[in-house]
Formats: C-alpha cells, structure tokens, sequence
RNA sequence: GCCGAGGUGGCGGAACUGGUAGACGCGCGGGACUCAAAAUCCCGUGGUGGCAACACCGUGAGGGUUCAAGUCCCUCCCUCGGUACCA
C-alpha cells in the first residue's frame, strides 16, 4: 500500500467536476418520462457554530439514497436550503447590535461550504433561504389562506410567556414546563394573539397517521399529543337554583360512584357555589394556589382543596354531591370541573381519603380498582351486570335520552400560537384601523418587507412597533384605499398600523417542502403541475425532536392545502427516518461546555470527506445515538487507502474474473442495493471491507475491469471522491456519479459449495463442505466420515434427521 | 404511571422468514520490516479447562415451546427517548 489516497488534492476538483456537468440537477421537464424520487433532509437553522458531525450523519444517508437512485435512473429532487429565521441570530443582535440579516448571511454561506466539502449532491439551483422576501412573501400568502378560511384567528387567551425571550411560545415550544431554547420557566399569561387552529384537524392528524410509513414512536408521539378522548359532556343541575355544573368524563358508567365534584381554582362558577360559611376559607385557597406557578402546582404529589359549601343533584340519582375546589383540576381541559370518583380514580381517591369524602365503590370484580376493563357494574341501577365497556355506552344513551348532557370527544391539542414579539421572523400581513379593529392585507401588499430602522433591545413588544418605515404614511393611506375600494373598510375608518408581531419560524419550515419543487415561483408558493410532479417527499430524513413540532405543523398545512384544492395529497412525507445523535467520544453530548466537540472541518481536512461520510455510515445503525470514536475514525481511513492502492496504478487483472471474485463482487452489489434501499448503511461498509479485503489478497489476478467496473460503482454513492479517483487512475472517461448502476447477476450469486453444520441432538459437532443443491442422502454421506461423527453418533440408531440445504444437518440418536 | 425503542465479547456493532452467535471495524497479544519508532503487512483474539484434538459454559434474569431459540411465548429486572394531576 505505497500511496494514501490524497483527498486534499482530489476531492474539490471532483466537486467541481460534478458541478461542471451539472450531474444533481433535477429535471423540471414535464416530458422526462424518468420516475421521480423526492429525497429531503430537515434544513438546518444556520448557527453561527457551523455544521455538526450529526448534521452529516443524516445528510449523508439522504445522499446515498439520492446518488443511489439517480444512477438508477430516477429524477431525484434532493435539495437544501435555511431555516434561517430564529431568536439567536436576533440575541445576538441585541449583544452585538450585528444586524440577523448579516450574520445569517455568514452562517448561510459557511454552512454551504462546509456541505459542499462534504460532497453531498445537492441541487443548489433550489437553494432557498425562509428569511428572504423571495420566500416570506409565501408564508404571508399561508397566513392569508388560513385567515381567508377562518384558520387564523386572533383570540385572547392564556398563553405561555418565557420572561427570558420576551416573547409567547406554542404548547410544543414548552418543555416541562420551561422554553425549550433558553430553559427558563414559563409562566401563563392572559393576551391575545394569533393562532391556527390545527384543533380542527384534530381527528385527521390522528387517523391519516395509518397511510404514512413513519417511526412507530413518532405516531404514538403524534397520536398522544392530539390526546383523543371520548366520553361524555355531564350536566350536574346546581342545588337550589337553574343553573348547571357541566364536567366532561371518560367514564360516565360509574356516575353512581359520584360522591364530589371539583372545581378549577380558575373556574368561573367558584364564586357561586361558595357559601358566606366557607368564603374566608375559599379565599386564603384561590390565594395561596394562583401564587404557586404551572411547574409548582404539577410538581406536587399532595392534592388539596377546599370546600365550597355548594351542591350539585346528580342527575342519575337525584343524590346531592357536594362541591369543592381543588387545583389538581386543570382550567384547561375539558370543562375545568370533573366528578369526582374515588373508588375507580386514583387520584380521586388521595382527595377523598384526604378530606374524609365518602367512596362509593360500582365495579365488582376488579382487582385493580382503577383498572377501565374486566370487572361488572354493581350498586348502578340499570347499569347494573354491564361491564365497563358496555356500562360507558349505555350511560351515555342514558343521559342523552334525559337531556342530562352529552357525547364528546375532546383533544389535549391546543390551537397552535402563532405571533411572536420579536424581531426576525416574517411580520404577519394584518393592518388595524383607528378603532383598533383588524383587517387582512390584500394579496398584493405582499411581501410585507421587515423593516431595518428598528431597534433590539427587547420589551415584550415586538421591534416592529417603534418602526417609521414599517408604518410609513404612504403605506397606511394606499392600504386605506385598497380597503375602501373593496368595501371591507368603512368609509369613516382609515388604518393606522400594520400588526407588528412575526411568525413563529415554525410557520416557514411548515411549507418549505413544497417550494423546492419550484423555488423560484414569483406567481405562487409553487406551480401546481410542479407540485403534482415532484410531491409528495418520498424519504424525509431528520430528528425526531420535532416530533410535534414541525411534523405536526407540517402535516397540518399540507391537509388545508388539501382541501383547498391546492394538491391532491394529504401527507406531505410518505416515509420518515430519524438519525440518533452522535455523542462526543466520552459518552456525553457533544457541547462547547464540555469541550467534546467533533468538528467535521478538522476531520475533512485531515482523512477527506469520503472517511468522514464513511466512517459516519459505518458506527452503527442510522437511527441509534452512538458515541464518536477516533480510532473507528482511522479503520475506515485504512479503507480508504487500501480501496486506491487496488486502483491507483492503473493496471487492472487481465482475463476473466476468478468465479469466487464473481460471486462476493455480485453478493456485494446486492446486499448494498439491499441496504441502501432499507436505509441500513453499516451493514453495507461492511461487506465492502469484505470485498476490498478479498480483493487485496491477490490483486493482480481479481481486480479485473469487471470488478472496477462494479465495485467502484457500488462505493460511489458512500465514498464518491474516491470512487471518481480510481476510475479516473484506471483510465475511464465521464464521471462515476453520472453513470449507471451494475447490473445485478443473479447467477453468479451461487456459490460452487455451502458450509453446512453438522449437528447431533442440535449440537453443533463439525463443519462439512457440500454442492448447494446436494440431497439429504448426499449430505449425509459426506457427515459420516467427519470425526464428530464417530464420537458423538457412532452405531447409534438414527431416530430422525432434519436436513436444512445451505445451513444444517441434524441428526437425533 | 403511561407510550415507544432497546439490553449480544474489552469497545462500536453483525446474525435472512427459528438453522454454525460474535460478520466488519476498533482495541489488545504475538510476529515481519526498521538502528529505532511511526506507517504497513501477517497470525491470534467470547469465557473456563487442556500440550493438543476437544469438552463445557455463553446473547439482562427466570421459566416454557422446538430436533434446534439472540430470534417465538410467559413472568421479572434494567437502560434510553417521549409524556403526564388530561378526568
């Protein structure tokens, strides 16, 4: 192995070669009768600390896929583009006073470099950037579709506020009760703000969850964040006056276990039921509950409350139940009061035993007392004998029939908060007249542009606000024209500001899909024969951090456009794969703080991008996290260099290829085939390592024109700098990455003999060598001269022989 | 608690629809080359016993099904990810 391979030398001059011959364009040509294959990583959010080795892990199994099909004759559409709107860019604007628009400039053009030294086969003729005007004008378009469709809304309500980033945050963007970008708990605050009802969509983005080939726990992440669950609306009529206390339960069939109710802290009937006796006493509790936070009240197991004073009659037996108030009842959900039954709910039961309430068991036969199946009702009237099941559907009949409530489902799901009081983010397209009233902007004030003449520091008010040029005179009149004209605007109004909060950034990745299809569309977010072509994603490939994030947000936008006729799907990623993290080499995450960082720059520069894309595709399964290893690093460097050595001469085995050359070559092209169709890409460097190994015992005799020929094919897609090197060093024209795949040869894959074990009583006791298709007899024949034979059989009867062909011979004596 | 994914050598990990457990790589031991080292190449490498042929044990634990179990069934333990007073 005289020279390594030098990457420093070669690996930019294949890139340029490739981008020379535009071999990653995709085709928009309606006439090319190639299938189409549309492969998608998540875009990054440019940072200013570069590319992640865990980017590239991901990235590279997109680009296997993508080099893969392509040689196989598709039209792959495999693009790349920025997320680049997002609060870091804006802090560090606010520490810096650096505009975001620059420093995304800067941290966009070195994550291109740094994604082009990896060789990925982008088409960056589609590069699109979500900050730009070109793009955001769309994401305004989508905020005026959804608002055209009463999909938008602005609504006051309670919202999650991070105090830190001085901005509202979706239910998805709260961690255990903390902003999931700085940490900092977040704390519930009455406003009003945009939202997109996604909660429409509740029922779909569970049931369409079936037509998808996604992770197994990304749908169940899905499916219990939308939180389905079907019971029944209760009206409990108030003691003593005609009002009514509604609850929502899960398990109607065990109303005659009722023996409380309880009320939120928050709920708005407290003041009601309270009597003069207990009001002192309600007081000090409403009090002393607001004061602890979210994160207080649920991190307590003790449950407290207190009496009202008032009764509810339930309405299955006329029975008078007392009503409290306690805060292990949320506001939030369903209708912020429950009945309460200690003897089949758990956490009913701590209350009641605590408080001294009655507890009324109606299930017989449960040795789980909360279990929600395999006892009987008892004690329930006409529920009576009927099991759990039965008991809720009967129950509910029961109370629809008797106008005491009824049927619901409901959904944990809240609608999505979209406005954001920050700066860099795409400014949404409503305007206020002089009396504070809301309007759409027509489509042609689109884009609305961000203004530069703003100042970062934050306030809880969006920078927008204190803009001259965002509200600039001519604006606010030519806007008040339009309106009039249109009749939405009342003659006497006239509008004054435009709605200065932005959009979330999850607003922009939710569609950006779509537009790589025909990024540079000045008409529409995208053609509509450009979506039918390219759409949907077939391999969409990212973390599973955004499990109810973006994918939610994504899959939400894709099922309005559905039904507005916009495209005839209504998922958008047929199938979804999540790459685990890569963890520093010290088994922790990789972190500035810890110093564990792998920059792939540094492994790029020293071993080349086809050891880093290798050695990335060899550690282990895609979708494990798994630590960085330094000396792995240097294994499949060796590989590197031991693949040139076979070609870097340039003189190729005259004659035909050995029969067992044949063989493992073609058992290599179809176990990468295999692999690179069932994104299992270790599996295939391995058999690679295999070939390369066989192939360097004897050389000058293997490595035919044949074998170049397929194997260094069958290497491109993972190691494509090296591929083109050794074709180029074997004297081939054109480029590796634009030629046909091998042919598969399904006759050479045969092997002239099988190991077979020999096993007595499933004791595995030799090894013989046999012809593939040889009998039981002929097996058998050859089993009895082994010496384990002898030992373990010997004149022994045989009283039965299984006899696998290519695998085992068992014999029982 | 609930949902999802997993527990295989010193390490990362292989093992098709039950059919020779440990492929491939790392590490380690020995050897070649070298004044020496690095690099490279060759041999060995699950554990225990044995000079050896070989034998026994071995895929988180315990049971079971089967000629045969890492793989199937039951019970349990542990790790990771998600989620949680959701009525």
């Amino acid at each position: 192995m005289a020279t390594p391979y030098d990457h420093t030398s070669k690996d930019a001059v294949w890139q340029e070669r490739w981008r020379e011959a535009g071999a990653f364009t995709t085709s928009d040509d309606p006439l090319d009768a190639r299938p189409k294959r549309y492969i998608l990583d998540m875009f990054p959010y440019p940072s200013g600390a570069g590319l992640h080795v865990g980017h590239l892990e991901g990235y590279t199994a997109t680009d296997i896929v993508s080099r893969y099909w392509r040689m196989k004759g598709e039209n792959v559409l495999h693009p790349m583009g920025w997320d680049a709107f997002g609060l870091p860019a804006e802090n560090y604007a606010i520490k810096t006073g650096v505009h975001p628009k620059e420093t995304t400039k800067q941290n966009t053009d070195n994550f291109r470099s740094q994604i082009q030294k990896a060789g990925l086969s982008y088409d960056w003729e589609r590069e699109i950037d979500t900050s730009s005007p070109e793009y955001y004008k769309w994401t305004q378009w989508f905020f005026l579709l959804l608002h055209g469709r009463e999909l938008a809304e602005r609504k006051l309500s309670k919202v999650n506020w991070c105090e830190s980033c001085k901005t509202v945050l979706a239910n998805e963007q709260v961690l255990d009760g903390r902003c999931e970008r700085c940490d900092t708990e977040v704390v519930q605050k009455e406003q009003e703000q945009w939202f997109f009802k996604i909660t429409e969509y509740a029922d779909r983005l569970i049931s369409s969850l079936d037509t998808i080939d996604w992770p197994d726990g990304i749908k169940a992440m899905q499916e219990n964040w939308v939180g389905r669950s079907e019971g029944a609306r209760i009206r409990f009529a108030v003691a003593d006056s005609s009002d009514v206390l509604e609850v929502f339960t899960t398990r109607p069939d065990t109303l005659f276990g009722v023996t409380f109710m309880a009320l939120a802290p928050e709920h708005p009937m407290v003041k009601q039921f309270t009597t003069s006796e207990q009001q002192a006493e309600v007081e000090a509790y409403i009090e002393a509950t607001t004061k602890k936070s979210e994160l207080e009240r649920q991190a307590s197991d003790e449950k407290t409350g207190v009496f009202t004073g008032g009764f509810v009659m339930n309405p299955v037996n006329g029975e008078q139940v007392p009503v409290w108030i306690a805060d292990y009842v949320l506001m939030g959900y369903g209708t912020g009061a429950i009945m309460a039954v200690p003897a089949h709910d758990e956490r009913d039961n701590v209350f009641a035993n605590k408080y001294d309430l009655p507890i009324v068991n109606v299930i017989g036969g449960l040795e789980d007392p909360y279990a929600k199946e395999g006892g009987l009702l008892e004690h329930s009237d006409f529920l009576n004998g009927l099991d759990v099941k039965s008991g809720i559907q009967t129950a509910i009949e029961w109370i629809e029939s008797n106008n005491a409530g009824v049927r619901e489902t409901t959904y944990k799901l809240r609608d999505w908060l979209i406005s954001r009081q920050r700066y860099w983010g795409a400014p949404i397209p409503m305007v206020y007249d002089d009396q504070g009233d809301v309007y759409a902007l027509p489509e042609d004030e689109l884009p609305v542009l961000l203004p530069e003449d703003v100042d970062f520091k934050p306030t809880g008010e969006s920078p927008l606000v204190d803009s001259e040029t965002f509200h600039a005179k001519e604006d606010m009149e030519r806007i008040t024209k339009k309106l009039h004209d249109a009749g939405t605007l009342s003659s006497d109004r006239t509008i004054v500001r435009r709605e200065s909060d932005t959009m979330d950034g999850f607003a922009c990745s939710s569609w950006y899909m779509f537009r790589f299809t025909d990024p540079h569309n000045a008409d529409a977010f995208a053609g509509k024969e450009a979506l039918s072509r390219m759409m949907p994603v077939d391999l969409y490939v990212g973390g599973a951090e955004h499990a109810v994030l973006h994918l939610l947000y994504a899959r939400f936008f894709t099922m309005v456009l559905h039904d507005l006729g916009y495209v005839e799907f209504d998922e958008p990623f047929q199938a979804l794969r999540n790459p685990g993290i890569i963890l520093a080499e010290d088994n922790r995450k990789m972190s500035k703080r810890w110093g564990n960082v792998v920059n792939p720059d540094d492994v790029i520069a020293q071993h080349g991008a086809d050891t880093l894309r290798m050695y990335e595709m060899f550690v282990g399964p895609i979708e494990d996290s798994k630590p960085w290893s330094q000396s792995g690093v240097l294994g499949v460097r060796r590989f590197v260099d031991k693949v040139w050595g076979l070609f870097a001469s340039g003189s190729l085995a005259a004659g035909e290829t050995p029969s067992e050359t044949r063989t493992l070559l073609h058992k290599t092209l179809k176990k990468v085939q295999e692999d690179i169709e069932g994104f299992s890409f270790n599996t295939s460097v391995s058999a690679m390592m295999i070939l390369a190994n066989h192939l360097s015992e004897d050389p000058t005799v293997r490595v035919t024109q044949e074998v170049a020929d397929v194997f260094l094919k069958v290497v491109s897609p993972f190691a494509p700098h090296l591929a083109e090197s050794c074709y180029e060093a074997i004297g081939g024209g054109g480029l590796v990455a634009m030629m046909e795949w091998p042919q598969l040869d399904e006759s050479a894959l045969q092997d002239e003999t099988v190991t077979i074990a020999f096993q007595v009583l499933g004791k595995t006791r030799g090894t013989f060598q046999v012809a593939p298709d040889a009998t039981e007899e002929e097996a058998l024949a050859i089993a009895a001269q082994l010496p384990g034979y002898a030992q373990h059989v010997g004149n022994a009867e045989l009283k039965k022989v299984i006899y696998v062909p290519r695998r085992i011979l068992n014999v029982i004596v």
